[in-house]
DNA sequence: CATGAATGAGGTTTCATTCAT
DNA sequence: TATGAATGAAACCTCATTCAT
C-alpha cells in the first residue's frame, strides 16, 4: 500500500481511526508546532513507522482532523426556512457556538495552522466563502421582502457579521474568558447583528 | 555587550535599528516560522553573531517590531470629543484601516505569532482589553446621553463590533481580496456599527 | 523510539553498544572537553543524529563509561579473608595498580571530568566512600586484632593510605613517566602502607 | 603596546592588577571553563576590549594567577635545619595546610586547568618535581644519619607521602567536608607520615 | 502491515578574538 | 590606552522522513 492510500483491511481502518483520534487530541493539548508525530504515534500506541503507512506527513492528518471539524461546523446549519428573521439568527448563533464548544480546543489550532499552511487557508477560504455567500443570500431575501434596509451591501454585510461572530467567540475562548460572561456575550451578538440589518425583533 | 542589552555607543543603536527594520522587513516577507535568524542578519548586513549582540532570540526581536507596531496602530486614536458619534465611528473605522493598511503586511504575521506565543499572546490581550475598555466607556457616556440603548452591554458590545472591524479587515487582506471592494466594505462595516448602537446617522 | 530509553531490538542493543566503546576510545583518545559528538558518531560508524537516539548528551554517555569503568575498578576486590594483613595489602595494592593499567588512559579524563561536573563528581565521592568504608572497616579489624596501633583514626588512616595509593598511580601516568620506576613505587607503596599501620611483615 | 606585554604606565600597572585579581575571584567562583573574558573584564571593571591590552588570552591570565599561587604555596616552606624530623614533617605539614586552606577556592581550578592544559601540566609536573626532590633529599639525608630505614627508596617515597599529603587535603577540600575532621586528618597525616618513614617521635 | 531504528539537513546559540573609534 | 561593537567558526540538538527487518 503505497503511503496515505485508505486501508483496505478492517485493521488497518481501524489504525487509521486510532491515529487520527490521537492526533486531535495531541493537536488540542500542544497546538500544531509543538505537536510530533512521535507524540500522535505514542498516543496512539502505534509505532513511530506506521504512522506514515497512513499519512504522508503531519500536514496531512491535520488536513483530516480539520475536515472532520469543518464537516461538524457545517453539518448542523439546517435552514428552517419557516421562521422568522431574528429568530433564524438567534438560532444560527447558537448552534454556532454550541458546534465551536464542542471544538473549542482545536479551532485555535485551526487558525494557527490558517497562518502558515497555504493549502489550509485555502480551505478555510472556501469553507467561510460559502458560509459568507449562503448568508448573504438570506439577506438578500430579507431585503427583497422588505424586512431588511435595501441600502446594505449583502455581501458585505454577511462578511462583517460572520466576522464578528466568529472572531468574538474565537477571542473568548483563546483568552480564556469566564464562562458566565458567555451568555451576555451571545445575547449582545444576537442583539447587534439583528439591530445592524434593522430587523424586527417581535414578529 | 551582553546579549539584549541597551547598546552604549551611537553606532551600536544604528545597528539595532537596522536589526530591527530587517527584520520587519524579512518577517514580513516570509511569516516569523520561515524566518531565521540568519536572514535577519543578513539583510540587516551585519554579522550573524552580531544579531546575538542585540536580542537573544527571534521571539525578542519579533517582540521589538510588534511593539513598534502596536505603537502606531494606538498613536493615531484621537479623541476628537466635539464631533456627534455617528461621525466619531466612521472617522475611526478610517484611522484604523490606515493604520492597518500601513501595517497589512506585517498583521498577519502579528496574528500567526499569536497562536502559539504565549507572551505575545498576553501583549495582544493587554491591547485590546485597553482598547475595548475605551470603546466601551464611550458607549456608556452616549447611553447616558440617551443616545444608545441603555440595554446594550457596553462591554461585549465594544468586544463584538471590535472584533467585527479587526477581523473583517484581517480577512480581506490575508485573503488577498482586490482593493476596490475596500470601500464597500468600510462603509458596510460603518454602517452596521452605527445602526446595531441605534446611533442617529444626521446630527 | 526516544532519546536516552533502552533499546528494544538487538540492532538497537548493538549500536548503543558501538557508540559506548566507540566513545570511551575518542575519550581516551582526545580528553572529554575535545570530544566532539561528531568524533564519537563517525568513529562508531553511525550517523550523527543516531548519538542522539541512545544518549541526550556527551555527559550522558561519558556517565555510561564511567560507569563501567568503576564496575571494573572495584570488580576485582577479592576479600580473601584468610590471608594476614600485609599480604592482603600488597595483593590490594597490585590488583588495584593492575585495574589502574587496564584503563589507564580513561582515568585522567575521569579526573578532568570530576572537576567541573557536579553529578559526576557526585558519582565519584560515593564510589571513594565505599572503598574507604571497606578499608576503614579492616583497620578497625586490625585493631580490635591488636595488629594494629588503637591510636590511629582508622577512617582518617583509611582516607589518607587510599589517597596515597590513587594519587601516586594518576600521577604516574599522566606524567607519563618511565615504566620501569612502576615496580619501584608499587613496592614503596605497599612498604609506606604497612609501615605507616605499623602491620607485621611476616606472618 | 603589544597585547600581553608588561605595560608601562602606572596607569597600565594598575588596569593589569585589577584583571588579575578580577580574574582570580571570577575562576575561583565559576571555574576556568565557565569563566568568560567578558566576567573578568565586568568583575575589574574595564572594557571588555581592555583584556586584550594586557592579556593574549584566558589561558594567559590564568597562568598568571597560577603563578602566584604557586609562589605562594612555595615562599613558606622554610627549612629550619635545627629541628628534629618528626617536627619538621608536622611543621611542613600544617604550613602546606595553611597555604591550601589560604588558597582552597583556586586549587581545584588549578587541577582542573592541570587536566586539559599541556603547558599549564608542564608547569606542574615541575613545581612538583621540585618539591619531592627537596623531600627526597632530605630522606637521603636522615637515611646517612640513621634515621631512616635505609631500604627505603628515598624518591619513591618522596613521590607516596607528597601525593598522600596533596591529595588528602585536596579531596578534603572539593568533597566540601566539614571543617571540624580537618584536625583529625592532619594528626594522621602526621603520623602516617612519621611512622611511615619510621622516625621516632620524641627527639 | 507493523515495528522501531537510522538518517542528516537545518537551525540555534556561544564566545574568543579582532577591530574601529 | 580605553572602549565596546563586530565577527564567524564551531558545536549542539531536533525531528520529519526513510529504511530494514
Amino acid at each position: 500500500m503505497e503511503t496515505g492510500e485508505t486501508p483496505l483491511t478492517e485493521r488497518g481502518i481501524r489504525t487509521r481511526e486510532k491515529l487520527i483520534s490521537a492526533a486531535r487530541e495531541v493537536f488540542e493539548e500542544r497546538g500544531f508546532l509543538d505537536t510530533r508525530v512521535a507524540h500522535i504515534a505514542r498516543h496512539a500506541k502505534v509505532a513511530y513507522g506506521s504512522f506514515y503507512t497512513y499519512f504522508p506527513s503531519k500536514e496531512a492528518i491535520f488536513l483530516e482532523v480539520a475536515d472532520r471539524l469543518f464537516a461538524d461546523m457545517t453539518a448542523h446549519r439546517v435552514p428552517s426556512p419557516g421562521s422568522e428573521p431574528a429568530a433564524r439568527i438567534r438560532r444560527a448563533n447558537r448552534e454556532f457556538y454550541e458546534a465551536y464548544q464542542r471544538n473549542a480546543k482545536i479551532m485555535p489550532i485551526i487558525e494557527q495552522v490558517a497562518t502558515f499552511n497555504e493549502e489550509f487557508k485555502e480551505l478555510r477560504r472556501k469553507h467561510r466563502a460559502e458560509a459568507v455567500t449562503r448568508s448573504s443570500r438570506a439577506i438578500e431575501r430579507w431585503q427583497r421582502d422588505g424586512l431588511v434596509d435595501p441600502s446594505l451591501d449583502p455581501e458585505m454585510t454577511a462578511r462583517a457579521l460572520a466576522a464578528m461572530v466568529d472572531h468574538s467567540l474565537y477571542l473568548w475562548i483563546v483568552q480564556g474568558e469566564d464562562a458566565d460572561g458567555i451568555e451576555r456575550l451571545l445575547d449582545t451578538l444576537d442583539t447587534l447583528n439583528i439591530r445592524a440589518l434593522g430587523l424586527p425583533t417581535t414578529p
